[in-house]
DNA sequence: GTAGGGTTAG
């Protein structure tokens, strides 16, 4: 059940362990194993290296430095395994302290209330719970009582095992039992209330823990302003800032640079570089992730120019971009359309050893895929398979899009098949993007066979994916079964936007059932959905159908005056219903206004122009109107 | 010698 470590023994010994002696003439490893073929056993001290401190110690020697331990005899003492594996949890490799701590127990070394403490912690942070509560009750009847460190992993391990009600009434019931939660335990809590979306909770507790006499410490602002910024409430999360300021608590680089990305997220570039400015007035020194962040979101607005000086600003200050950096900028310039300009950043990357990841060769394949450039994004996958990088679930994805929107649905069917081959497992972005590619090719039943196997292996649709699948069964003169689909949606915990509802108006009025439809229409009000251009089109499109001119033009009338723009199709289906009409006059002054907006006849309403000139209807004034 | 957190790219 645990990861084995393997043990490569004297090859982790640490540096400083051989400095000494004859290390000048010998190179570390190979006087190491001198030492060792000559009397079988470690001939340095241990304690030495444990006295010294391991904050900086490697991985790979600390688990040297316990091989060493547990070779000697007689065993050191449990402080001296407590103070070596709580240095391997700080590098968060609670997997290796686990089994160091089984080799222990297999070696007859008792565990102590640290120790047994360390564990518990160690099972919580790699999500096994249960383990950990097995540890808490062996150690209780070891006749240890867990203290508030104890007690406060466990709300970690709660927090982070999906159970946050479980986590909340662990605290109240570590009150009940005259335990004080301190403002670790609080902490904890709130950030596992924001990971569980209960922000407001979250602040409501940092309310709680102030009014018990618990300060916040910088830990505490993190995790609130973190996912304040995550949920979009940018405003607060900079007054939590600056309150956190004036209560003397210094900031640092990292806490400005989550509100910036949070400001930059949503929308606000300007206020992101004024509080960069802010914090360099400060003299908190902006980093590679302060840049990152303003880079990509200049990049996503498309101002790669000034995204590029930005790059240019940070290496004038010495801080070295790295593979975000150039991959952002690369995928700016992909997605623009430049792909001379994004090879020049892949180069520059190369020159200064920053190795490209999978999300720069992604950008790039991307890139060629948006411009119909397929033949040069599959050669841009093999590139970076032959580069070691293997593809993944996102790769796919690219290029299966990349596929249906050259309406070559089978290639991307092809790479469907192929990365299933790979051991990859696609996901709602896959099946989705093909059920919609199937459908346009008109590929009805290939579509819902995927969507079935969507469903079988267990990958959840989302709304997009019913979507398409409405939108494809009500094109495919299957309004019966939509209308199933729909109702499941409806009754489902998902939250129908109004492509849901434009695509069932549609359907149903394209069938004639227009009355539904309007009902359907009116009933969006009350669901505090706006219909959007097309919804109303649809529905205006629906009563010309069955001849109803004045509710037709009523409802024009209201979506001009607190509706969205009418757009060339709205204007067209009323005035193909005006011709049809034989109401010239009408027609004519709707094509002004049409015109005037700068929209113009479509080929529809061509068509039906240039049939009725033949037959004498019209005269040619009116095609001459239409474009 | 034991507990908490926050930032960036597709």
């Amino acid at each position: 059940m645990l990861a084995k470590i393997s043990f490569r023994g004297k090859r982790f010994v640490h540096r400083s362990l051989v400095v000494r002696g004859n290390a000048a003439t010998f190179p570390p490893s190979f006087s190491l194993c001198q030492r060792r073929a000559f009397d079988g056993k470690s001939s340095y001290d241990y304690r030495e290296i444990l006295r010294n401190g391991l904050s900086d110690i490697r991985l790979d020697d600390a688990i040297g430095l316990f091989s060493e331990m547990v070779k000697s005899r007689p065993f050191p003492s449990i402080i001296e395994f407590s103070k070596l594996l709580s240095a391997i949890a700080k590098m968060k490799k609670f997997d290796v302290v686990i089994s160091l701590g089984e080799q222990m127990q297999k070696l007859g070394i008792a565990h102590d209330l640290f120790t047994y403490s360390i564990f518990i912690n160690c099972f919580c942070r790699c999500s096994q719970l249960s383990l950990a509560l097995a540890i808490l009750g062996k150690m209780m009847k070891l006749g240890y009582e867990p203290d508030i460190v104890t007690l406060s992993s466990l709300v970690n391990g709660y927090c982070h095992s999906k159970r946050i009600s479980e986590a909340v009434a662990l605290v109240d019931q570590m009150v009940e039992m005259g335990y004080q939660p301190n403002t670790v335990t609080f902490t904890t809590l709130i950030h596992g209330l924001f990971l569980h979306n209960k922000a407001s909770e979250a602040v409501a507790l940092v309310d709680q823990m102030v009014q018990r006499g618990c300060q916040l410490s910088l830990v505490t602002y993190g995790v609130v302003v973190n996912g304040l910024c995550k949920k979009g409430d940018i405003d607060l999360a900079l007054s939590l800032l600056k309150k956190m300021e004036l209560g003397n608590i210094e900031a640092d680089v990292v806490i400005y640079n989550t509100v910036i990305d949070g400001l930059c997220k949503y929308k606000h570039v300007n206020d992101a570089r004024n509080l960069f400015n802010e914090m360099e007035n400060k003299g908190i020194k902006p980093d590679v992730v302060t840049y990152n962040s303003l880079i990509s979101c200049l990049c996503n607005y498309g101002r790669w120019s000034d995204a590029s000086r930005l790059l240019s600003d940070m290496i004038e200050k010495k801080i070295n971009p790295d593979v975000v950096t150039f991959s952002a900028l690369i995928d700016a310039f992909a997605k623009e359309g430049k792909p001379l300009e994004a090879e020049k950043l892949y180069k520059e990357m190369i020159r200064r050893s920053i190795a490209p990841s999978i999300v720069t060769y992604n950008s790039l394949i991307n890139g060629f895929c948006m411009h119909d450039r397929l033949d040069e994004a599959k050669q841009m996958f093999e590139f970076m398979v032959s580069k070691g990088c293997f593809p993944n679930v996102v790769t796919y994805n690219t290029l299966i899009k990349g596929f249906c929107k050259a309406k070559r649905v089978e290639e991307g069917m092809e790479l469907f098949r192929e990365m299933s081959q790979r051991g990859l497992v696609g996901d709602t972005v896959t099946y989705t993007t093909l059920i919609q590619g199937l459908f346009q090719a008109r590929d009805f039943d290939m579509a819902q066979e995927l969507f079935k196997e969507m469903v079988s292996d267990g990958v959840p649709p989302n709304l997009m994916t019913y979507n398409f699948l409405l939108d494809g069964l009500c094109n495919n003169g299957k309004l019966e079964k939509a209308l199933v689909v729909f109702g499941y949606m409806q009754k489902s915990k998902m939250e129908l936007n109004i492509f849901t509802y434009s695509i069932m108006i549609e359907g149903m009025c394209k069938t004639g059932k227009v009355e539904d439809g309007w009902n359907l229409f009116c009933s969006l009000s009350l669901k505090g959905v706006k219909p959007n251009v097309v919804t109303y089109t649809s529905m205006i499109s629906g009563f010309c159908s069955k001849g109803l001119k004045q509710e037709a033009y009523a409802l024009f009338k209201k979506m001009k005056e607190d509706g969205p723009l009418p757009n060339s199709g709205t204007y067209n289906t009323l005035i193909r219903e005006h011709l049809r009409d034989g109401d010239k006059a009408a027609s004519a002054e709707l094509i002004k206004e049409m015109r005037s907006c700068r929209f113009a006849g479509d080929a529809s309403t061509i068509g039906l122009v240039t049939n009725m000139l033949h037959d004498g209807r019209l005269d040619k004034s009116f095609l001459e109107m239409l474009s």
